[in-house]
RNA sequence: GGGUGUAUAGCUCAGCGGGAGAGCACUACCUUGACAUGGUAGGGGUCACAGGUUCAAUCCCUGUUACACCCA
């Protein structure tokens, strides 16, 4: 028995064999799409929710890729061509930050200063030295993904992809340019998407102020949160249908401080209930406000610059104050002046950053470009509603409802350097062109793939020669080379001014011979560019092989919180550009929380880093914590406790093994477990495929209960194949019977490799690890775990073996339980008398006489007739198993066990009669629930009377 | 204010129309030749509260309370 090879060390070292393992799997392109895949084999692909560039692995991550990883090893070991597509986002505005902040604390010169070129390279070589932080996290967490094929969002393919949809946006009218109030971040000077913005309550005022009225003494009283805003204001609105106000309306009011006259209007915003029920109207700083003034239209004044100072729209003593020194000041003069009548205290809603936290974010009307959400929200609405996506768990396909059909305009410009810059070309307007005099229409726009075929249609629209611009569009060149080209245009439309014109300036006729042209300067929405990404990413708009085979992808597996940021914008894209939705499934995990059931965030301090997690119980530990806990529908509350128990099972697990190594066990060239004779061994291998099924179904076959999946694998791993199967097999392998012990050997090292391979998605590591140890004896292994098929167990079930050692387990567990009630000391052996066995089991007794002689610590096993008086007394099956304890133990002791244990039967049997007595029930039940509850009364009796006879021998 | 979800053992959580479960913690015993990161046995729950539906409710319905999240 003593093997000429190295014993498995003492103890599992999880830091140093992962870097190992995952090197070896990288070397052996385990991860490469298609690896291992059988042929003929249908593709299965996941794209990953591309994390920040900036990113790095926080506990959501975790989960997120280790349910992916998990799905991924399963179905790669099932045999499918799988794919897992990994990948970074550019994080526009957390990437500029951030190099900005780091040429700020080098003193550099800033990013004003160094130009966008410039800048944009610092931004490059900052990503080449620490964007890839967090997928090298990912691949601690042991995250199998096709690491050759990452992509990132800025890359030369997915940027085209970008631009080949903004085109095409626009050219079928989905995308449009347009002046609109929008979310602005004051901070970093530019437009955010309303999902940006977090509105956080505040203990704030409402300040109520007194308008004079033109001609008259009277006054109207307007309630306002934002009292700095009044500065801006066009109008006081009130409710039509308000006796209060009626006769007011259409009256002037004077706006104090400024002394403008603006009007009383009547519309249903104002609410009568609210405040004084007349509301100030400030049309360029309110997103209500905006559209009150646009039903009555009234023109918006803007009053901040883009920093949040107030402009020159404002009077002299406001202008360039900040929004909340104007305030004060604004307050000061108004209470001075006797406007301010009124402070009330309340609680407000402050749209913040939703970042930072820190930033309030101004309503703020600027010129964006916008996606007509509306229209491609109905083809991705379809898709759920008629189940092409579902959504697990599907309560989620309500949220996503909710959000989709009341869609807004989706602001997709950003005031930023760093992403894709927008495929759209400015110029002046002709003179002929029919917006020549719509101001709101804005300069002649130019939308191509490149600045080549943008000027091919410059070309066509101004049909005389073009100097592209690259200063900015608000630099002094080109400014002034578009107004003098506007302002031309302008003067040659009417005679005499133009005759005027070329008169002063001999050189005005050529002064519109040469058209200035200037891209756009902003760029896209880095959510633009992730919406692309499940097609993107395998090459799209090129037909590549990869998109017709693994487009569309299967699952996407995403938390909550970006269910509108991302999976609605995919399913929008995807199904517009692709024609096919780009997954049929959605899984949805739950966020993970503190131990108080708190989000975990850094400003809290209360996050559970994964990577500490990982150091210090191991990946494997951290993967089966995270799958064990994801509940569906359900919030996970993370508790080390739970980490550190599944950290102990890979110990076991590890000590399983030695255990088989230490006795031989290896596995046999051709060993078949149908061929085995032993009931122990029958029972087993019957086991192993009930959970192989169990764990298959909950986890790989659509259902994605991943915590039934673990928590199976766990039950039969520890609680089956540790407890029992093992400590049973103990005997045969020190035993005399070399066939059996033969066959045992063979079993356990059979059961072994089935239980690497069900736990592998999980525990991916030590059972690669353990893979490979086992591997040196035995046949050779073809290929690494990772790459291995999943077990096939049909027909390997095993009813008369389960029986038998079900009868075992209640055997030996009762005889430990009496022994223990019995105060016998543990090490004290015992005598066990069998009495009234039939013929079933005294073949069972014999065929598992040395292991219930150990496991129940017995040392002898008699047969008998009677049971001696004065004995502990156990009923397993139809035989009395008896432990003459006379004089060891305690009568009374023993006493208070049977009578208790038939005081608990005979409640079961009093519940069961009223049942069986009510007349409804059994007219009204289910004839199996009926004959159930009588079978249940039946054995019920039958036990409580051998006890109670039990008992009667006690004396 | 509107919406969604959750309330089950001390803790973290499964389950779910007919017999209350797991892990951790706790108690007692055990250095038994894989494993003390272990073994064995055990204690512990009017399944938040109040109604209703049903032959039957921890489970379905309604309401209340508490907490969490989303939206305004």
């Amino acid at each position: 028995m003593l093997l000429d090879v190295p014993m498995l060390e003492k103890t599992y070292e999880p830091a140093a064999v992962e870097t190992r393992i995952y090197e070896a799997w990288q070397q052996a392109g385990a991860f490469r799409a298609g690896a291992g895949a059988r042929p003929g084999a249908k593709p299965y692909a996941i794209v990953i929710p591309p994390p920040n560039v900036t990113g790095s692995l926080h506990i959501g991550h975790a989960l997120n890729n280790t349910i992916q990883d998990i799905l991924i090893r399963f179905e790669r070991m099932r045999g499918r061509d799988v794919l897992w597509q990994p990948g970074t986002d550019h994080a526009g505005i957390a990437t500029q930050m951030i190099v900005e902040r780091q040429l700020a604390e080098r003193q550099q010169p800033g990013r004003r200063d160094m130009g966008r070129e410039k800048f944009l390279e610092r931004v490059w070589e900052w990503k080449a030295e620490s964007g890839g932080t967090i997928l090298n996290q990912l691949k601690r967490l042991g995250a199998s993904a096709d690491w050759s094929r990452e992509r990132f969002t800025m890359d030369e393919g997915l940027s085209r992809a970008v631009r080949k949809v903004f085109v095409s946006l626009y050219e079928k009218g989905l995308i449009y340019r347009a002046k609109r109030l929008v979310n602005w971040h004051p901070g970093l000077e530019t437009a955010i998407s309303d999902l940006e913005v977090e509105n956080i309550e505040t203990a704030g005022k409402m300040w109520h102020l007194r308008y004079p009225i033109e001609g008259s003494d009277e006054t109207i009283t307007v309630a306002t949160t934002r009292p700095e805003t009044m500065l801006g204001d066009v109008a006081v609105a009130v409710h039509p249908d308000d006796e209060r106000y009626r006769h007011l309306i259409g009256q002037q009011v004077i706006l104090p401080i400024v002394g403008r006259r603006i009007p009383i209007i009547a519309d249903e915003y104002a609410d009568p209930e609210l405040g004084s029920g007349a509301v100030k109207i400030t049309p360029a700083h309110d997103f209500n406000d905006f559209e009150v003034g646009a039903r009555h239209g009234l023109k918006p004044i803007n009053i901040f610059t883009t920093t949040a100072r107030l402009n020159n729209s404002v009077p002299v003593a406001y202008r360039g104050l900040d929004r909340f020194e104007a305030r004060e000041k604004v307050l000061a003069e108004l209470e001075a002046i006797g406007v301010l009548v009124w402070i009330e205290d309340k609680k407000i809603m402050v749209p913040y950053d939703e970042k930072s936290k820190q930033i309030v974010i101004e309503p703020f009307l600027t010129d964006q470009w916008f996606v007509n959400a509306e229209v491609l929200a109905q083809p991705a609405l379809a898709s759920v509603r008629e189940g092409r996506t579902r959504f697990v768990p599907k309560a989620y396909e309500n949220t996503y409802f909710a959000w989709m059909e009341n869609i807004k305009p989706w602001c997709i410009s950003r005031q930023l350097w760093w992403g894709h810059q927008i495929p759209a070309w400015y110029g002046p307007r002709l003179n002929t062109d029919p917006d020549f005099n719509n101001g709101a229409a804005g300069p002649k726009c130019f939308v191509a793939d490149n600045e080549e075929e943008a000027l091919a249609q410059a070309m066509a629209y101004y049909g005389r020669k073009i100097e592209v611009y690259s200063g900015g569009l608000n630099s002094i060149d080109y400014v002034k080379a578009y107004n003098a080209f506007d302002t031309t245009q302008r003067d040659r439309l009417n005679a005499q001014t133009w005759a005027i014109r070329k008169q002063k300036d001999p050189f005005a006729g050529i002064a519109d011979a040469k058209v200035p042209l200037h891209r756009d300067e902003d760029v896209l929405d880095t959510w633009f560019s992730s919406a692309l990404w499940p097609f993107s990413t395998l090459g799209w708009p090129e037909q590549t092989p990869e998109l017709k085979r693994y487009y569309p992808t299967d699952v996407l597996v995403t938390g909550f919180d970006i269910i509108f940021f991302w999976v609605a914008r995919m399913m929008m894209m995807g199904l517009e550009f692709t024609g096919t939705e780009p997954f049929h499934t959605v899984y949805m995990h739950a966020l993970v929380r503190d131990e108080k059931g708190q989000k975990m965030s850094k400003t809290k301090g209360n996050v559970i880093d994964p990577l500490r997690l990982i150091d210090e119980y191991g990946a494997d530990a951290t993967r089966f914590t995270l799958a064990a806990m994801a509940a569906q529908g359900r919030d996970m509350r993370l508790a080390l406790g739970r980490v550190e128990g599944y950290r102990n099972f890979v110990t076991k697990l590890w000590n399983a093994a030695r255990f088989l190594e230490m006795n031989g066990c290896i596995r046999l060239t051709g060993f078949s477990p149908h061929n085995n004779r032993l009931a122990v061994n029958r029972w087993i291998v019957g086991a192993t495929a009930r959970a192989v099924t169990e764990i298959e179904t909950k986890a790989a076959l659509g259902e994605y209960k991943f915590n039934e999946a673990a928590n199976a694998a766990y039950d039969f791993v520890w609680g089956s194949y540790c407890d029992w199967y093992l400590e049973l097999a103990k005997p045969i392998l020190t035993g005399e019977d070399a066939s059996a012990r033969a066959e045992t050997q063979a079993t356990a090292a059979y059961v072994l490799d089935q239980i690497l391979k069900l736990l592998h998605p999980f525990m991916p590591f030590v059972t690669e690890e353990l893979w490979a140890e086992t591997g040196k004896v035995g046949p050779r292994r073809e290929r690494m775990l990772i790459l291995s098929e999943w077990p096939n167990l049909r027909g390997l079930h095993d009813e008369d073996a389960e029986a038998e050692l079900d009868w075992l387990v209640a055997l030996v567990s009762g005889i430990r339980s009496v022994r223990q009630e019995m105060n016998v000391p543990a090490g004290a052996k015992v005598r066990l008398l069998v009495v009234g066995a039939g013929e079933l089991t005294g073949t069972r007794v014999e065929a598992h006489l040395s292991a219930l002689t150990r496991l129940a610590r017995l040392d002898s096993v008699d047969y008998g007739d009677d049971a001696p008086r004065d004995s502990a007394q156990l009923i397993i099956g139809e035989a009395l198993f008896v432990l003459p304890l006379a004089g060891v133990i305690d009568l009374d002791a023993e006493r208070a066990r049977l009578t208790r244990d038939v005081a608990k039967l005979d409640d079961e049997i009093d519940k069961i009669d009223r049942k069986l007595g009510n007349a409804q029930f059994v007219a009204k039940a289910p004839e199996e629930v009926i004959e159930e509850q009588r079978q249940r009364r039946a054995e019920a009796v039958d036990r409580r009377n051998r006890i109670a006879e039990a008992l009667a021998r006690l004396s």
